[in-house]
DNA sequence: TAGATTGTTAATCGATTAACAATC
DNA sequence: TAGATTGTTAATCGATTAACAATC
């Protein structure tokens, strides 16, 4: 499906994509043109269609594309049918947020289970997902491979944890802690969400200059 | 000290520059060289130094940048000494982790309030917030101006609560619902943190070619 | 059919990298 | 002084935009 190497500024504007259709969907939108759809996400008409070219030909002349199967061949290409799962490491606030509040269905990914090293949380329920201890990961993985792990750990323990979690033959990091990770193999993805970093960017864009 | 229109590209490596002094820092190094601090960030030099050339000049021929120097006018440069405050709307699952957990202070900001709706809630105080019912926002922030209004509220509420803090004067919004706002007042600055955005192309980066 | 809109090739623009004189 | 490393100018590379033949 991948023609040649996408950029990755191409993958990054992909959910937003897919959030933006399945929007047009619920709203009962079936056709859109690249101009509509591109100026309602303030991108260039010719933006758009280079970048779902790297996929595909998803769409017909004098139409446009299909909303609701532009939407599926996107979440295709965002690996989003391939029945991900996820453990999370760590169950103090954020973890626990994430647990109870994200909808990991919607982007295709179940969240099998939580771990945490307070006696207090293992052994429990938060919504439909149990807590174990840590020490018991890497049996649980043996049992129970996992595509990703989220990391919602103290910043001391990000690097131990990562460790554990590439040995243990994860494919990818979703990282919250507020580290750079440095995993040594090459083939696990690690993607963070900085709350800093972005908070200190809108810092920026507010500012006097000084 | 922003010496023509600087790049988005640019603007959004500030704050790692300034996690990876603050590193530094800590772990007691006094100078770094353009190619060293590029190197363990995975940059190369040039683009650190034209990055920075933006700003200023903050290093020395033959001996690099101090890294307490440096870390300051980067602090400097991303506002983070300019007494922002913040109220959070939206006291849920996600709101609350922020309220507890995020060290607002780390990147120049004092969180002065948060708003809900819910009778349990208001009248409240989460850690040092005291949490208030969301119709007294506006009174709120007559008396109390704040730079930065953080929603946190379910997405169908987004759209009204980022016109109430736009009406109100706000300079920006960090946004975490999974919506694109679309502020009409152009001088309000938005940013928003999209977990499904990240955990989909974290999704992409780990499947296999369909 | 005529109008609309695609996918793609070529042109432009901007960002990254390389090179180097200046100098600590 | 000699070596190191800056800030900046020029060269390269990549991403965005424009243009257009193909065709629904």
């Amino acid at each position: 499906m991948r023609k040649h190497k996408v950029s990755e500024a191409v993958i990054r504007r992909l959910p937003r994509y897919y959030r933006h259709l399945t929007d047009l969907n619920q709203a009962g939108v079936v056709r859109i043109s690249s101009s509509a759809l591109g100026a309602s996400m303030g991108l260039t008409a010719s933006q758009l269609r280079q970048d779902l070219s790297c996929f595909g030909e998803f769409g017909q002349q004098g139409y446009g594309y299909n909303v609701d199967k532009l939407r599926g061949e996107i979440a295709d290409i965002l690996g989003m049918n391939q029945g991900h799962t996820a453990v999370i490491l760590g169950a103090g606030n954020l973890g626990r947020a994430l647990i109870k509040s994200f909808k990991f269905e919607n982007s295709g990914f179940r969240l099998n289970a939580a771990f945490d090293i307070l006696p207090e949380m293992v052994g429990s329920t938060i919504g439909a997902t149990p807590v174990y201890h840590i020490d018991t990961l890497e049996d649980y993985l043996a049992q129970h491979p996992a595509s990703v792990g989220i990391l919602t750990v103290p910043r001391q323990a990000a690097g131990a944890m990562a460790e554990r979690l590439v040995a243990c033959g994860i494919k990818g990091i979703w990282n919250f802690t507020n580290t750079e990770l440095n995993v040594q193999n090459s083939a696990v993805r690690v993607e963070s969400v900085h709350f800093s970093d972005s908070l200190q960017t809108l810092s920026y864009m507010i500012s006097e200059d000084v």
